[in-house]
DNA sequence: TTTATGCAAATGTTT
DNA sequence: TAAACATTTGCATAA
């Protein structure tokens, strides 16, 4: 194992650019309790690699992994994963809010969420045979913040030793045995997006240094080593817990049961896919073979290019979860409500989202396509919110003054713009003119309604003539009795089809 | 008071 | 072009 605490590539895609951070322990590693070293280098304007201490709560032997990819401000979200160093057999698996200072070089760590793990044998590195039984039902909230002051790292020297640490992974098989284990040794990569200017910062000493996120081989075995190592712990973890993809829409044919297969999110063009689900399905056996290959020492080609699609279509799901979580705590922070939300969105681009849908996005009850559309909006709310803080208004004031307000609209085709750039990958996409407003939802009442059942029931494909005088009659827009009748037939249909399965 | 959810209105895509 | 088919979204209300 090297002497590396994190690994930054340089990933340039499309034009966009992400910052590959891997990190191992040992530049983490703090003297004190509670301290963290992140390594501002990674990133010249965020955080994105950092390890603290601690099983249980943040101490000495906690590693953070994988930074989603949502920020507001100097805000980050981050997932840790520790192991029982004391051999008591229990995991922990945690999600905080991690908020740095660029200024100061300090950061903290708030809303501390947990859950645990208890496994049945002590040792670590043989965690693919120990099944894990899950413990606690839900996060529970330590709300524990922890402060500390930020090491700046030579950002060549991470460079350097962090490919070092890749290709010994690579070589040594007792490297990878230990790798293997998911203790403080586990990590996971992760990236953000990055403005142009940063990929050719002077921290970075050439540009063909870096990994490509999509082309580069080596740089995919290890994601999806890194990668497949977690999900296979946690994925045991969850076993009962049911998908909480949209069910309404259960009818895909991508569904299965209430879970949907992750596969193909990333295709190729031919094909035309859907979007994954928000929680992953367990990987199968023949996937898990596949995977256990890359643990040798022949490593030139250990994954089947479809697997790397599958653990790229992993890494988006995780990214849209981890940012709805992020998100949700980022609100309540600032004391807002769902139903605020919707209405700054409306203040902000034109057009509003009610309390429902932003509950339901903070919950992952959408589909997946449709998280990745509402995503930029929501993560515009976070910039925007805390640009007002920081101009010292409070939460009473934002809402009574429309401060949303203050905001340029951005235009329709930056908006169109950001909501392609979250859901590039995904086969039969389709923009929206999102500044177009919704007709506000028509309340029939119980005779309107009973009165167009009655009419449906004598003809259920009425002519427009025949449309517009029962408009008339019931004192509707044509246009919704029209709607109405198309609805109608579609849940007929519906019902017939189930009828018949 | 806030959030979650069933049903279906409205919108988008394919046939 | 219209209808079928698919999906997004919000009202009303339960929790």
């Amino acid at each position: 194992m090297s002497d590396v605490a994190s690994c930054p590539e340089k990933i340039c895609e499309g034009g966009e650019y992400y910052n590959e951070v891997i990190g191992t322990q040992d530049l983490c590693e703090t003297p004190n309790q509670g301290n963290i070293s992140p390594t501002t280098e990674c990133t010249p304007s965020h955080f994105s690699s950092f390890c603290s201490s601690g099983f249980g709560d943040l101490d000495s032997t906690t590693t953070f992994a994988n930074l989603p990819l949502t920020y507001a401000g100097n805000s980050y979200g981050a997932w840790s994963l520790s192991t029982d160093t004391n051999q008591t057999n229990f995991n922990n698996y945690g999600y905080c809010n991690y908020i740095q200072e660029i200024d100061n070089n300090t950061g903290v760590y708030q809303n501390y969420y947990t859950q645990g793990y208890h496994y049945n044998t002590p040792s670590i590195n043989n965690y693919t045979d120990v099944p894990m039984t899950y413990v606690t039902e839900t996060y529970e909230e330590r709300s524990q913040t922890t402060t500390f002051q930020a090491t700046t790292l030579e950002s060549s020297q991470i460079l350097e030793n962090t490919c070092n640490q890749i290709t010994e992974y690579h070589r040594e098989d007792s490297q990878i045995e230990e790798l293997s284990g998911y203790d403080q040794r586990y990590n996971t990569p992760q990236y953000h997006m990055l403005e142009k200017e940063d990929c050719n910062s002077k921290n970075f000493t050439t540009k063909e240094q870096y990994y490509d996120f999509n082309y580069s081989q080596e740089m995919m075995e290890v994601i999806e080593f890194f990668r497949f190592n977690k999900k296979s712990i946690f994925e045991k973890s969850i076993q009962g817990i049911d998908c909480n993809y949209d069910s309404n829409n259960d009818n895909s044919n991508d569904n299965i049961g209430n879970c949907v297969s992750v596969n193909d999110l990333v295709g190729d063009d031919q094909e035309d896919v859907g979007c994954p689900p928000l929680k992953v399905q367990k990987m199968d056996t023949e996937d898990k073979s596949m995977v256990e290959g890359a643990t040798t020492t022949n490593l030139q080609i250990p994954f089947p290019q479809e697997l790397t699609k599958k653990f790229q279509n992993e890494m988006i799901v995780e990214s849209i979860e981890v940012f709805a979580a992020s998100f949700k705590n980022q609100r309540i922070s600032y004391g807002f409500t769902q139903g605020d939300v919707g209405r700054h969105i409306g203040l902000r681009f034109g057009n509003e989202f009610s309390q429902t849908t932003i509950s339901r996005f903070e919950a992952l009850n959408l589909s997946c396509k449709n998280m990745l559309k509402l995503k930029p909006k929501l993560e515009e709310w976070l910039i925007s919110t805390h640009q007002l803080f920081q101009q010292g208004y409070t939460a009473l004031e934002i809402n009574e003054n429309h401060l949303h307000n203050r905001f340029p609209k951005p235009s329709i085709a930056e908006q169109e713009a950001k909501q392609l750039a979250e859901i590039k990958k995904v086969k039969r996409q389709y923009i929206t003119d999102s500044s177009r407003k919704r007709r506000k939802r028509t309340n029939l009442v119980p005779e309107q309604r009973n009165s167009l059942y009655k009419r449906y029931l004598q003809n259920n494909r009425p002519s427009e003539e025949a449309l517009k005088e029962i408009a008339d009659d019931i004192g509707l827009d044509v246009n919704v009795v029209k709607i109405w009748f198309c609805n109608r037939r579609q849940k007929d249909r519906k019902c017939v089809k189930k009828d018949d399965a």
